[in-house]
DNA sequence: TTTAGTTGCGTGATTACTCACGCATAAAGG
DNA sequence: CCTTTATGCGTGAGTAATCACGCAACTAAA
């Protein structure tokens, strides 16, 4: 009974926050500016999210999950894992390179305060699978006997430095791709 | 003629920023925080600098110099290449380990949209020798052939994740700094 | 007819910065 | 060495602007 909430609404709220705050920031982003650039009043901004934090938490996960997708739909479960290494790498900078607007939105939010232990946890969920990948080919003796967690911890930040590369000379953007992975796959494979 | 500023006041504000912008994040700091952890009148923050963004600037400034001094001092100019690569890398990572308040100012300042590209420009000259050192190396074919700024990129993001290991497993710690350091070397060394 | 979404102005809280006044200090003059 | 005076720092209440969110009236769906 009554009217229901509109997909459509939630789904441009979010939309225009990530151009909103990739252009002007997070801190600089008020709610107005984020209900106008979606077509709604500032009121209905708060019927779909209860606060701002709760936007912000939302749009986090939100674009987690996608990356999360993108890096890991059609998954090669039956390659080398170097192949497999590679295959969630490129992944990982073709979204960044197709999404660019979501990219800096993830970075603004990764070390804001808006967004809570919880949230973080709940979005390091979907990439739980490229950790199992990660202990064994440790198990395995394919990779050196690092902790899986700093693995992937260095491998996150080597695709982040690799991706800023591949976004600032675009020319060379493939070879980037390539001499990162290189590089992770050098730091951390085990020499024979 | 006339009263001087006061260096004490002008270091008293810097440190008081450091340790409230550490704890509560730069968004959740205001200018009156900061005044009353340095024990002067908010007035008084202005006549030290024009405005925040003044502030953060020469905070940002301050502390990169500080890093900076921490990595070079006694560099071991007829060493390995090697070698001197790890003196920078622990001197890095000891820096971060001893100063984690400072630590997390540059974290979240990294990012802020307050920092000028003036001042990020500025913040990075101190660390110019380092990529000269790069740069030698590569041509000595002693690292393999990226762009020196890549490996540089590559250098930093891979200090900041070993550095966040040894923070989070103190006991680990020194586990952590050689691990960091190795994978780095593979990843960058020309193989024979 | 009922229920709940939609609207956009109102509001209380917060904040960067100002300003008038008081006072400390350094130079000038004796 | 003492006094005078010009100068600009120190103070904290005040101010104008901004913002997240509330709300009363309205409207559309069931």
């Amino acid at each position: 009974m009554a009217r229901p909430r509109s997909v459509d609404k939630h789904a441009a709220i979010l939309d225009a926050a990530i151009q909103v705050i990739a252009q002007r920031g997070l801190a600089a982003t008020p709610t107005s500016a984020i209900s106008k650039a979606a077509g709604v009043a500032e009121g209905t901004l708060f019927t779909y999210f209860k606060t701002k934090d709760a936007l912000v938490n939302a749009l986090y996960l939100e674009i987690k999950r996608e990356l999360a997708d993108a890096m890991m739909v059609h998954f090669p479960h039956h390659a080398t894992i170097r192949q497999q290494l590679q295959y969630v790498w490129d992944g990982f900078v073709r979204w960044g390179v197709a999404h660019p607007a979501k990219k800096q939105v993830i970075d603004q939010l990764k070390t804001a305060a808006a967004i809570t232990p919880e949230t973080r946890q709940v979005a390091g969920a979907p990439f739980a699978e490229i950790e199992q990948l990660f202990r064994a080919s440790v198990a395995n003796r394919v990779l050196r006997d690092y902790p899986v967690a700093f693995i992937w911890g260095c491998m996150a930040s080597l695709g982040e430095v690799t991706l800023e590369f591949m976004a600032r000379e675009p020319e060379a953007a493939d070879a980037y791709r390539q001499i990162g992975f290189e590089m992770l796959w050098n730091g951390i494979v085990q020499p024979k």
